[in-house]
RNA sequence: AACCCCGUGGUGUAACGGUAGCACAACAGGUUUUGGUCCUGUUUGUCUAGGUUCGAAUCCUAGCGGGGUUGCCA
């Protein structure tokens, strides 16, 4: 911040705000003050892109040594509540601001609005009017023609003030009128067409109660609360652009201390829906738990998944203040996690898949504690124990039968590092009946304590590890983005965003082995796990002995570029496909024996998108969702389904076939159909049975 | 269609009228007991057309494109 002062000094370099700021303290128009304000309406729950504007709101008037007030815009009593209130105090809190004493609710001006009112109508500005709603709009005019003056504009004062007041005292069912201002129903601004100043609503205020029957729009009030305050920049989004005339009009009516509005853009995100009316579908339709979802973009929701408030706040200043309306790559909040994360998550050890490791030459019964670094990027975080034992659970994902050759972790034969550990070299992987690996028999190097070897051998892979004895298990959520698509706007017709949701935006993974440190851990503090990402204790759902983690965001991960170029079906290289069968066609009419059948993987499929392939007409290529994955596959039925008739549909695939390239494009895996000289129909699954599901 | 606002690499942003820079992303290398971090490098940009000027991303005009506005919501 201070750094910023400096430039703020010149000129240079300085967004619009800031040279707003520096003119008027140049020219003195508000004495060198800078007071502004941050103004929620507590009618839901604060966002990332609130953050945006609490950093704005704050953050200037810290720079420029002025204050920021917190203050509710409490004018509508319908859909406000305390218990919005409550989140909004924690959230700007924990963001890391302070209001001090200055905590404001614009219910708390009613008296002296209701005061300027009148003086309003004393002065011939305003008016009650006996429209009604429907009247209203229809006398509003359009966007390009004017509107009509109200019948009841021309009433007098007197009167005016003697129905104003009625207003006040209750005599009048809800919506029968309303008070407006005289300004110009031909102004090409709509927002200057006899704006409606106060409406009747007979309903209980969270803080007011029932004092109240009338209550101020925003046009009117806002920019009363800002001068009841002294403040002297009023910042808000560029939707209240167009209100700015407005804004000024009453203040100028009123001749009342009239402080500076300045517009900027609002935030929006990549993979991100941000209003809180679609927020509070998400909720209300149940596509997440609650407004406090590890995966809502809700400061609550960013709270819970272990992001910190100094990665917010960077990630608000790198955003920087404009006027243009941009969307940001989510990318770049995930990497000021990362980077502060980086710096301050203690490391531990924790296996997600866990594969267990018998060290056939460790002596049984013994336990050997090795010292670990807590966070090689800071040295004061100091070490600690880890406990090792003669057996161990790995990364399943860290053992390959038959590996490629850029795998350098563990194979039949191949030697690795245990971090902290030893050198064990893998000697032979024990199968269940099915054919899975279910346990490795290895032997370790007893003279390679710490991790290297005396003879110099170098050794490529590092493995993180837990000793069975002494794992905690826990539920670990791995999360993903909510929405498919970069804007979840972009739908086919008829839907809304929901149809864009990502159907794998929460694995919950159970039986997780951590190291037991991870005992202690408390929600608030994120951890690192070792290679395998950032994680945090759940607030809600987390006790001690019954550990649930929540994946804030994963490590950037190098191998499994590597692993989708080299082989896009074996990434992340999770489930190493069998070999393909030779007598996979399912027309083919050859006889195979059950044994070659059962090494055929059968899964359900839901069709997510379809496409023609150029320069192939009998082919389509699909994206399909196999529940743990997606996955492109290439079919010839474009002769048979067009693109849009086969998306949504849940349908059954090979899903153990070697990539294979048809006219150029990948396809892993192949789908089952029926087929006939003329026609051909997919096989297709109904009922309650999604995508993933294994057919026996 | 009327009024208001906005157009700089894929994305977010800088550049008193004077060398178009930074970050993210992507890609390629190097270091590494986390395939993390870190380091190095590469690719990609001033919406268009006129005008003013020795010189325009910047000033002017027009066009084109995007957003906002027709709540008794904020």
């Amino acid at each position: 911040m201070r750094a910023d002062a400096e430039a703020v000094k010149d000129g240079a370099g300085v967004d619009f705000i800031r040279a707003a700021i520096l003119d008027d303290n140049r020219t003195g128009r508000f004495q060198q003050r800078v007071h502004t304000r941050f103004p929620p309406e507590p009618n839901g729950y604060l966002h990332i892109g609130h953050a945006k504007a609490i950093c704005i709101d704050f953050g200037m008037a810290a720079e420029f040594g002025g204050l920021c007030n917190l203050r509710f815009d409490d004018t509508n009593p319908a859909k406000e509540d305390q218990e919005y209130v409550d989140s909004i105090l924690a959230d700007v809190r924990w963001l890391g601001f302070d209001w001090d004493d200055r905590l404001f609710f614009a219910s708390d001006y009613f008296t002296q609005m209701l005061a300027w009112a009148e003086d309003l109508i004393r002065k011939g500005k305003a008016y009650v009017c006996d429209l009604t709603p429907e009247q209203v709009s229809a006398h509003r005019g359009t966007l390009t023609e004017p509107g009509k003056d109200s019948p009841y504009r021309n009433r007098s004062v007197e009167e005016n003030l003697d129905l104003f007041r009625r207003m006040r005292a209750g005599e009048f069912p809800d919506g029968s009128r309303t008070l407006r201002a005289k300004i110009d129903m031909a102004s090409p601004n709509l927002n200057l067409r006899d704006p409606v100043m106060y409406r009747i609503v007979h309903a209980e205020h969270h803080r007011q109660g029932k004092a109240w029957c009338i209550y101020p729009m925003y046009d009117w009030a806002h920019g009363l609360e800002d001068s009841i305050e002294g403040i002297t920049h009023s910042l808000c989004s560029l939707e209240y652009e167009n209100h700015r005339p407005l804004y000024d009009w009453f203040l100028d009516q009123l001749g009342i201390y009239h402080p500076r509005q300045i517009e900027f853009s609002r935030l929006n995100l990549t993979y991100t829906v941000m209003s809180k009316r679609k927020l509070l579908k998400l909720v209300q339709e149940g596509h997440v738990a609650g407004w406090d979802d590890p995966r809502m973009p809700t400061l609550s929701g960013l709270r819970r998944r272990g992001y910190t408030p100094e990665a917010i706040r960077a990630f608000c200043k790198l955003v920087g203040v404009t006027k243009v309306d941009s969307t940001t790559d989510v990318a770049l909040l995930e990497h000021c996690l990362r980077e502060d994360l980086n710096q301050r998550a203690p490391r531990v050890m924790a296996v997600l898949r866990p594969l267990k490791v018998v060290l056939e030459n460790f002596p049984e019964g013994t336990v050997e504690w090795l010292e670990a670094v807590n966070n090689p990027e800071n040295p004061s975080a100091g070490t600690r124990k880890v406990p090792m034992t003669r057996e161990l659970y790995i990364e399943a994902d860290d053992f390959l039968e038959d590996p490629p050759a850029q795998f350098f972790r563990l194979a039949p034969g191949r030697e690795v590092r245990l971090r902290w550990g030893y050198l064990i070299t893998c000697r032979e992987a024990v199968k269940d009946a099915q054919g899975n690996v279910v346990e490795l028999r290895c032997t370790y190097d007893p003279a390679t304590r710490g991790g290297n070897a005396p003879d110099g051998r170098k050794v490529k892979g590092t493995l993180h590890w837990v000793s069975a004895s002494h794992a905690l298990t826990a539920e670990v959520r791995l999360y993903d983005r909510l929405f498919l698509k970069e804007d979840p706007e972009e739908t086919a017709p008829g839907q809304d965003f929901t149809s864009n949701l990502n159907p794998d935006s929460l694995e919950v993974l159970a039986g997780c082995k951590l190291e037991p440190a991870l005992g202690e851990a408390q929600p608030g503090t994120t951890y690192q796990f070792e290679r395998m990402g950032y994680f945090a204790a759940d607030s809600r759902d987390s006790r001690p002995g019954a550990l649930v983690f929540n994946r804030t965001v994963p490590l950037r991960d190098t191998w499994a570029k590597i692993a989708k170029k080299i082989a896009p079906a074996a990434s992340p290289a999770r489930k190493p496909a069998a070999p393909a069968p030779a007598a996979a066609q399912p027309e083919g009419v050859a006889l195979i024996g059950i044994e070659d059948f059962s090494r055929l993987a059968l899964r359900t499929a839901v069709v997510l998108e379809a496409e023609t392939v150029p320069n192939a007409d009998r082919l389509l290529k699909l994206q399909i969702d196999l529940g743990s994955e997606r996955r492109q596959i290439v079919a010839g039925i474009a002769a048979f389904y067009r693109p849009e008739e086969v998306v949504g549909k849940t349908i059954v695939v090979v899903s153990n076939l070697q990539p294979a390239e048809i006219r150029g494009v990948t396809s892993n895996g192949m789908l089952l159909a029926a087929k006939t000289k003329k026609a051909l129909r997919l096989v297709t699954v109904d009922g309650d049975i999604g995508p993933g599901a294994s057919i026996g």
